[in-house]
DNA sequence: AATAGTTGATAGTAGATAGTATCAACTATC
DNA sequence: GATAGTTGATACTATCTACTATCAACTATT
């Protein structure tokens, strides 16, 4: 396995290790929908490089911004999946996570369309808050 | 001057009857950029209904969705103004709001531009946020 | 097979945040 | 012209939120 940004490499407790912060707090942010670690048939989680830029940003938000884990998975919940997928028309109006205005996408089941058989961790959706660059950004390059 | 929805009518302390809430939680809200009441040559507010139905979100947003002020204020941030006003190239360039990520436009100087002698109160941008309705489903009508 | 790490869950804490109280100077309205 | 309301400012507080500690059962690694 070449060693790409989302190569699930390290496990929770050397996770935690890296960002200073406690192996709890990073389940707490996946229970929150912030992120969605590698899974492995076991249950036990694994964290690539991507993931720890994508808490350290996590954090930032919420220390330094003073903006809340609510408020946080709001922000995620407005980006248009819709048009970064480019899914149909009849796929939205069947889509859950279209109709969705609390949650992101990844947080909920709506594998029955396009997004069917797709990992959302590997998604252009969810990266869109890897890299702690603004939505405001996204929107900027999908609206003319 | 007929009865309409921007009709500024209320003094702070009876929109703050109405809103049962204290005056001085009004004046945060506007402090904080949430909300942006009409001011007379004196300096004193007067709300219009818009101003009460808009305030009823926000202590929605705070209360029972548990969004934060701060979480609040990214989100309006994130409204795609220069879509909704379809301002200029160039004038894009110019303006510090179109390159804020965390103040909404209208807590912004940007008259530098297309908003020039407009009353951001009167302004969509401002007021899409007005009834509670997600800013969702404008980005959905915006973004095929 | 034994140690170290992981899982989910519940209970608890330090500190921040939304909101309040109080103030003197100024304005509206009767 | 007098009362009631408004302005901005600072100091204060109750409550909630992010985070931690501890637990027994399970898994990985040596």
């Amino acid at each position: 396995m070449p060693d790409n940004p989302n190569n699930p490499k390290y496990t929770i407790s050397s996770a935690a290790n890296l960002l200073q912060i406690s192996v709890h707090t990073m389940r707490m942010y996946e229970r929150e929908g912030l992120i969605l670690p590698h899974k492995k048939e076991s249950g036990q989680r694994l964290y690539s490089d991507m993931d720890i830029e994508r808490i350290k940003c996590i954090r930032h938000t919420i220390n330094e911004d003073k903006i809340n884990i609510e408020g946080i998975r709001r922000i995620l919940a407005l980006i248009p999946c819709w048009a970064i997928v480019h899914c149909s028309i009849s796929d939205r109006e069947r889509c859950v996570a279209f109709g969705s205005l609390n949650k992101p996408c990844w947080m909920i089941n709506h594998k029955n369309n396009f997004c069917e058989g797709r990992e959302c961790r590997e998604c252009e959706v969810y990266q869109s808050f890897g890299t702690c660059e603004s939505i405001k950004n996204k929107l900027k390059a999908l609206l003319p």
